[in-house]
DNA sequence: TCAAACCATGCAGTATACTGTATACTTGTT
DNA sequence: AACAAGTATACAGTATACTGCATGGTTTGA
């Protein structure tokens, strides 16, 4: 169990934007209740876990809101299999989509590396 | 050459998301110099794949500003070669990387699904 | 000819995702 | 005890990428 300094620096995630994600939902960590003198909140392997995916997930074009959903099928239980299912399904065909889309722009990026080597256009 | 509404039925991309991203740059259009009685816009088949290109990069994370570089080493003539092919280089290295990501994070959604579908977790 | 549809310009407003600032309390070190 | 460093809360501000609206001119078809 870290805070949120710790989590910041094992993750690159600056705090403000962690801070900014919890408040969205994305992911919460926890108040020792032991402690009764201050606020300060732990964070557990999982949010690092979480964090990651995140900004994987980021990188490649999906919004918080996108990311959310895959993360609320991933770790709550107020959802049936099957929702669950058919959310991870669709998460799915999106990404094959992407993957496609990633293919097209590298051999127009390529060809065009092609024809500015050879003099060409 | 088509107008801007043609080119956005074509395309799919709104009319004032064209404007705005001929505004920040990323293509032009040209008005005849024969038609002095106004001020009519014509898009030709290069713009058709601008758009196409762009599309596609935004669905996969690049941001305006980064399809913009590209846009301008393929398609304008003030940059030297070595300069065009280091810029379409490291494009490639980003791409690469975000082909990881996307593998990565269909990996982590496959194992989630994985895991519902066999009462784990 | 005149209304509906299309075009251009400018500028305000919105959504998303942060980023910074101010304030105040807690902890650790000297 | 003092002071730096860490933490929480709240709220304002910024960057990016649109989106909508008001205004006014142009074209086209009945």
């Amino acid at each position: 169990m870290k805070l949120i300094s710790q989590l910041s620096k094992e993750t690159g995630v600056p705090i403000g934007t962690i801070r900014f994600y919890e408040k969205t939902g994305l992911f919460s960590g926890e108040t020792k209740k032991e402690i009764t003198t201050n606020k300060y909140v732990y964070y557990g392997d999982d949010v690092v876990e979480k964090l990651r995916f995140i900004q994987m997930a980021k990188a490649v074009g999906f919004t918080l809101s996108e990311i959310k959903e895959v993360i609320d099928v991933w770790y709550k239980k107020e959802f049936s299999k099957k929702a669950k299912i058919e959310v991870l399904n669709r998460k799915l065909s999106e990404i094959d989509e992407k993957m496609r889309e990633l293919k097209a722009v590298k051999k127009q990026i390529a060809l065009c590396k092609f024809n500015i080597e050879n003099g060409i256009g």
